[in-house]
DNA sequence: ATGGTCGTTACACGA
């Protein structure tokens, strides 16, 4: 079973893109963040025609989530638990494959934090405790959990082009990193840097030829619970999705790419 | 040397 996710940066603006990504990688789950529309705005035909069961988490102009399963999902949830939030930036769902054992799957849009310090680095650290403690509890129940997404964190200096450049950035600073670090301490483990044994990037800016000089952050992550661990088969990046000369040239590519994971 | 991001919205803001 595939699970994926991906920041497209405005569903309506990245239709056909998006659409050939899944013919081409089939995922059996998908997160989407920034989808940048409400939820009957949604595009929910082109998915379901594709199989889809289509669940929205919906924003107008700014974030917006949504969770996409092949498979039945009970228990959907909106936004992260006992967190006051107007913005939409969580959804949840319980997977059920026909013939693999259920895992729960959160898709995750992370406040960006600029500028530090400010309102917006407090929405961010007030944002990350409520969700490590979201991780929290969810890993009492001791069964095959997953947060996927856009964590706007750059887990070590590896993970960023220019260390020194970005140290006081809101997706480098210490307590962002520390904040990861916390979740991953709890017990879960980041799917990509487990079997990918080099540095890699998930995000390149728009600005300054930042794919061509390879100018990346590492800010996609798939963070799993042992027991989702344990399932793990294999765990990639494509990053193909992110150049404008590869794939559907009427549309420009998301400053994100897909970050995927499989599990038996 | 020149211009040098994008999406949504509306003439600015967030990333």
């Amino acid at each position: 079973m595939k699970i994926a996710t991906w920041n497209v940066n405005s569903i309506k603006a990245r239709k056909p893109r998006i659409l050939d990504w899944f013919d081409d990688a089939k995922p059996d789950v998908c997160v989407l963040q920034e989808i940048k529309c409400v939820d009957d705005a949604f595009p929910a035909g082109d998915f379901e025609e594709r199989g889809y069961n289509v669940f929205v988490h919906g924003q107008k102009t700014y974030n917006g989530v949504a969770l996409l399963s092949k498979h039945p999902v009970e228990d959907v949830i909106r936004g992260v638990p006992g967190f006051e939030d107007e913005q939409s930036r969580y959804i949840q769902g319980t997977v059920f494959p026909e013939d693999q054992e259920p895992i729960r799957v959160g898709g995750l849009y992370m406040p960006n934090g600029n500028p530090a310090p400010g309102p917006k680095w407090e929405y961010k650290l007030a944002f990350m405790e409520a969700l490590t403690r979201h991780m929290e509890e969810s890993l009492e129940d001791e069964d095959a959990f997953l947060v996927a997404g856009d964590y706007n964190i750059i887990p070590t200096a590896e993970g960023v082009y220019d260390p020194i450049g970005w140290k006081d950035d809101a997706l480098f600073r210490p307590e962002a990193r520390e904040a990861l670090r916390r979740m991953l301490n709890l017990g879960l483990t980041s799917a990509v840097p487990t079997l990918l044994h080099e540095p890699y990037y998930t995000f390149w800016d728009y600005q300054g030829g930042a794919w061509k000089k390879n100018n990346g952050l590492c800010i996609d992550h798939i963070l799993m619970s042992p027991e989702a661990a344990d399932r793990l088969e294999e765990a990639g990046v494509d990053a193909d999705a992110r150049d404008p000369e590869v794939g559907n040239g009427d549309t420009k590519p998301s400053d994100h790419v897909p970050v995927w994971a499989t599990f038996e």
